[in-house]
RNA sequence: GGAUAGGUGGCCGAGUGGUCGAAGGCGCUCCCCUGCUAAGGGAGUAGGCGGUUUGUAGCCGUCUCGAGGGUUCGAAUCCCUUCCUGUCCGCCA
């Protein structure tokens, strides 16, 4: 959500960076109807301050038992009343329809992201570690779908197919417990060491929340919808950031950090056909999520905090990755800079090998805040301003398990388990 | 699912048609007093929008007492709808 006073005072700056977003200019018309919505805010007020004159007066005169006055005072405003009434309805009319075309506009990039239509265009940052070589390289599918459990593979598609049809897995066994162990890791790293406050949230939200972080109103068809109102969520992006929604924060408060594992939705509506094969792109997946909650001034360097964050896990594990700066074309809705981390995965494409995103950290700056409403006051001021908010997977753990499969495998199928991730699986040193 | 009580400012809590954006308390801020500590005295203390203004000061208007609608000259107060919370009963992982 952008704020309109910004967009009245920088209407080309603010075309501009549409622009970027392959959004046609509407400064303009947003100008317009603000100009249009004052005037008949003002006219409301006037009228309204006429009436609320006129019962004070009408209060009064009864007081003193003036009955004439009052009467004569209660006809004048029943008078204007439908004026008041008229002005009232365009009034609300023209805010909910300004209001619907800001909630629709994307939020505005910083000047470093680079300009670019697709994935392609991404820019790289860094990486870490040489790409895994492996001769014969399986991809994930292949190794899980032959370790094997008391009913079929660790990796069951077809299972999961009966029970709810495409894009779902189950998994059995060592492979279960693997994902709880990543998951189990991660949360340790990010609550012990790097400060996050862990949650455990619904996953199944009203509108409101949704509108807040920015998945509605234009994204709807990428959600599950539930019965009663309620959609599943896409990530617990949602819920976490949502956690100060309506509030008032103070200075010394932010950064808050929170993190929470959660089971996430997505209808992938519009992907028909990419990555059917494997759990690379689910209906549900488990992920741990990062947000943190900070003031302006901290929102670029807690972005790279976060992304640090996230990196970390990887390194732990001992998977190379790269890290991308997304271009203007591949950044989403509302995000001001993204980096995208992508592991090595060295059994896609035949075995050759291709880096696939694992987590994605965003910067929204007070995108989402305004849409929540979530505030805080700087220490001595008076006026309350909008906080930061910013979200990055660390990490979506079905897609780091296929990492660990692909990196780990052993030429005779058998996965070796990450020394980090021993404890957490008994003690286990292979799977298979 | 049935019954019942509620949703008021940072927090607690009063307020059943007019001078209520809202008593009182707590918290917080500033000032005063006080050898230290403790205590005491005074003042201030919600947010949005718009106008005025060189002004994120001040002033003016308006809206907001969960949300939406209605009654009324006038609603925190009355009516309707809805969401949420507490309690009891039922059911239940």
């Amino acid at each position: 959500m952008h704020d309109i006073k910004y967009i009245r005072e920088n209407p080309q700056e603010f075309d501009q960076a549409m622009a970027r977003r392959k959004v046609s200019p509407v400064a303009s018309v947003l100008v317009a109807a603000d100009l249009e919505l004052r005037g008949l805010t003002q006219k409301m007020n006037d009228l309204q301050a006429e009436r609320n004159a006129a019962s004070k007066q009408i209060g009064a005169a009864m007081g003193k038992g003036d009955k004439a006055l009052a009467e004569q005072l209660k006809a004048k405003v029943a008078a204007m009343k439908d004026d008041l009434a008229a002005a009232e309805i365009a009034q609300k009319a023209k805010a909910e329809s300004l209001d619907e075309i800001l909630m629709g506009l994307p939020n505005i990039m910083e000047q470093e992201v680079p300009d670019g239509a697709d994935e392609s265009d991404n820019r790289e940052a860094h990486r870490h570690g040489e790409p895994t070589k492996i001769a014969n390289a399986k991809e994930h599918f292949e190794l899980g779908e032959k370790l094997t459990s008391s009913t079929g593979p660790q990796m069951d598609f077809d299972l999961a197919a009966s029970l709810s049809g495409a894009r779902f897995v189950v998994l059995k066994k060592d492979l279960a417990r693997l994902e709880r162990a990543l998951a189990n890791f991660m949360l340790n790293l990010h609550t012990e060491e790097f400060g996050y406050e862990e949650v455990v949230p619904p996953v199944l939200v009203k509108e409101q929340a949704l509108l807040g972080t920015g998945q509605l109103p234009k994204f709807e068809e990428d959600l599950f919808h539930a019965d009663q109102d309620f959609y599943l969520t896409p990530t617990a992006e949602v819920t976490l950031t949502n956690l100060v929604r309506d509030s008032i924060m103070s200075e010394e408060e932010l950064p808050k950090r929170f993190t929470a594992w959660t089971q996430c939705f997505r209808s992938e509506a519009g992907s028909a056909g990419r990555d059917t094969r494997g759990m690379i792109r689910q209906h549900q997946f488990s992920k741990v999520e990062l947000v943190s909650i900070t003031t302006p001034e901290q929102s670029e360097a807690e972005h790279e905090r976060m992304l640090s964050c996230a990196e970390e896990v990887l390194k732990r594990l001992d998977l190379p990755f790269r890290t991308m700066v997304l271009c203007s074309g591949d950044t989403g809705f509302g995000a001001r800079k993204t980096y995208d981390i992508e592991v090595w995965l060295p059994g896609q494409d035949g075995g050759k090998g291709r880096y696939r995103e694992i987590s994605s950290v965003s910067n929204t700056g007070d995108f989402q805040a305004r849409r929540m409403k979530a505030r805080y006051r700087k220490t001595g001021e008076k006026q309350a301003q909008f906080v930061h908010t910013l979200n990055g997977s660390g990490l979506a753990v079905g897609r780091t398990l296929i990492a660990v499969l692909e990196n780990y495998q052993q030429a005779d199928g058998t996965i070796a388990v990450p020394d980090v991730l021993q404890s957490y699986m008994g003690g286990k040193k292979i799977i298979g």
